[in-house]
DNA sequence: TTTCTAATGTGACCTGAATCACGTTTTAAA
DNA sequence: TTTAAAACGTGATTCAGGTCACATTAGAAA
């Protein structure tokens, strides 16, 4: 497991095993519910899960994905808050659960731990204060080429090195930039017809690297 | 000293006194720059600072306010990142300077200490992704509502039990909703004629505080 | 395979809010 | 107290992007 339990001593590793259980969803199924008070931490094991939040009218807000070795609900354990998204699997996946209690005690007595902790959620931090900064003052096509490049910094490329690793609806990728289905649809075919990338169905190939960066106007 | 570090043992509350230093900004005046690499953590003693960062065409968004008792640059020093905000005095106002590893030292020494930090980390983290969804999906007089019963929250009434008691110029709150000066000096007239709320100055009173709610559709 | 449903692409239209422009008021400085 | 500069209010205008409507395609189920 890498996450942040990487550093339990060689005890805790044994009850962490003892206490741990694997689960398995199904595409589309929901491993935890928005609002509902935490009693396990999800650390995924394989698969995709999306982080998704319901906003004012219903509509589902994309706040996070997850995969392999990323823990589900830690910062809502923590913090003793109900969970704040929802965790809904994205393909077949694989997760074990620990329960509450246990993983904030592993935190609590694991100066380690307790550091990883909190140099993940600084990293978290940083990025959500990006995004809001993004999302108020950038105009739509900027967050796009962004999302994308955030998708490839996550998921990397598959084998040919060009086309973005991973899998998403338009609504998905519409809710990672903050914006609509039809909207997204329409710069994605923009950049297309700029030759800065080529769509294949939901596959996303990146033809221009330095075009796109360019156009989401990365200076930071 | 209120704040992460009210649970240091005896020896390494003597050793912060000696090392601290006292500083003095007048209003206007920036504490730390975006950007730079920071040396220090500031606990503000008195005053009101503001944590802005500079968006893409230099327009100033505002991340956070902060008051006596909150700490500025310590999520960027555990971190190991840089600045992320530059830090504005509001007014004239007081820290305190703990030099970066001394600080560390601390949290990572002090399980109490470290814990504290992971649960502030998990409010602002709750609190930045909630400012994302609402604004993405909530149109701007929501988030103007939303706005000032955030300011109510933290800084609460006046005597009268009515005034906001923190005085901002319509572009920091305009900048906090996520809107520009204009929109926000618009809608604040109309909270007025809507008897919501009643503008002197600078200052804004809240004379109704259920339609206010109201208007920010405040479910959660 | 066929059938049904969900996902997508695209044009037409509409609107919320940004931008612009400028007069007025407040605040700070000299 | 005068003067200059900053902050504010408000109307007119513009436009990015959301909404609607519908045709097309892809995927899942039967």
């Amino acid at each position: 497991m890498k996450s942040v339990l990487c550093d339990l001593q060689d005890d805790e590793v044994a009850s962490l095993n003892s206490s741990k259980r694997g689960m398995f969803f199904k595409k589309g199924q929901t491993i935890c519910h928005e609002d509902s008070y935490p009693q396990n931490v999800y650390c995924i094991t394989g698969g995709m899960v999306k982080l998704i939040q319901t906003g004012t009218d219903g509509k589902e807000q994309i706040v996070h994905f997850t995969s392999e070795g990323d823990t589900i609900g830690y910062r809502e354990v923590l913090g003793g808050d109900m969970y704040s998204s929802s965790a809904v699997a994205m393909e077949d996946s694989a997760m074990c659960s620990i329960p509450r209690a246990l993983f904030i005690s592993y935190v609590r007595k694991n100066p380690k731990v307790s550091f990883k902790v909190i140099q993940r959620f600084s990293k978290e931090l940083e990025t959500a204060e990006r995004k809001i900064i993004s999302i108020t003052q950038k105009p739509v096509p900027e967050r796009i080429a962004q999302s994308l490049l955030l998708l490839e910094e996550s998921y990397g490329y598959e084998d040919d090195g060009m086309t973005l690793n991973i899998i998403l609806k338009r609504d998905e990728l519409a809710s990672i930039a903050g914006t609509t289905r039809e909207t997204a649809t329409r710069f994605l075919r923009t950049f297309e017809r700029m030759k800065i990338i080529e769509l294949t169905g939901k596959k996303i190939k990146i033809l221009d690297n330095e075009k796109l960066k360019k156009s989401a106007r990365l200076q930071k």
